[in-house]
DNA sequence: GCCTTGACGGCAA
DNA sequence: GTTGCCGCCAAGG
C-alpha cells in the first residue's frame, strides 16, 4: 500500500458525502456545511448539495434530511415540490419553524467523524446534544 | 482545454 | 438588523 494510495484512500468526494448523509439520524437533519466541515472541507458546503444532485439509487440517501445552514429546504424543489420534502421531515417528527424551515436548534445533527472510532464509540446515534430553548 | 453553473457559507457595506 | 457580493470545489457543456 502506497503512501499515495494511503491517502487517497478516500473513494470520492461524493461517495463521501452520501456516507455521512447515511449516517443521519431519524428525526435529525444536518447541514451542508457541516457535512462538508466534517470532510476537511469546510468551504464546500456547494460540492456537497451537488453531490447530492445524482446519489446512487442503491445507496437510498435520506438527501431529505439535509438542509442549509439556516435549516431552509434549499433542495425542495429538487424531490419534485418542497411540499413532498416537508412531509418527509414532518412524518419524521422534525419541528418546522416556517413551512419549509425546520428548526435546527431542535434537531441539528452534527456529522463529528463519521467513520471513525470517535462516532463508533458514541453509537452514530442518541449523540444529540441538542438545545433546550424549550 | 475553457468557461459557466450549482441543493452554500461567510463577510462587508 | 438586513441585504448584497464574493469565494470554494467539482462537474457538465
Amino acid at each position: 500500500m502506497t503512501d499515495d494510495a494511503a491517502q487517497d484512500d478516500q473513494p470520492d468526494f461524493y461517495s463521501r458525502v452520501y456516507e455521512v448523509a447515511l449516517h443521519i439520524p431519524y428525526g435529525r437533519v444536518t447541514t451542508y456545511g457541516a457535512i462538508a466541515r466534517s470532510m476537511g472541507h469546510p468551504n464546500s458546503a456547494r460540492v456537497v448539495g451537488y453531490a447530492l444532485n445524482a446519489p446512487p439509487p442503491f445507496l437510498d440517501v435520506p438527501c431529505h434530511r439535509v438542509v442549509n445552514r439556516i435549516g431552509f429546504l434549499s433542495g425542495g424543489w429538487h424531490f419534485g415540490h418542497p411540499d413532498v420534502m416537508r412531509d418527509k421531515l414532518r412524518a419524521e417528527g422534525v419541528p418546522f419553524v416556517d413551512d419549509y424551515q425546520v428548526d435546527l436548534k431542535r434537531v441539528m445533527w452534527e456529522p463529528w467523524a463519521v467513520g471513525s472510532a470517535a462516532a463508533d464509540e458514541v453509537g452514530d446515534l442518541e449523540q444529540i446534544p441538542l438545545f433546550e430553548d424549550g
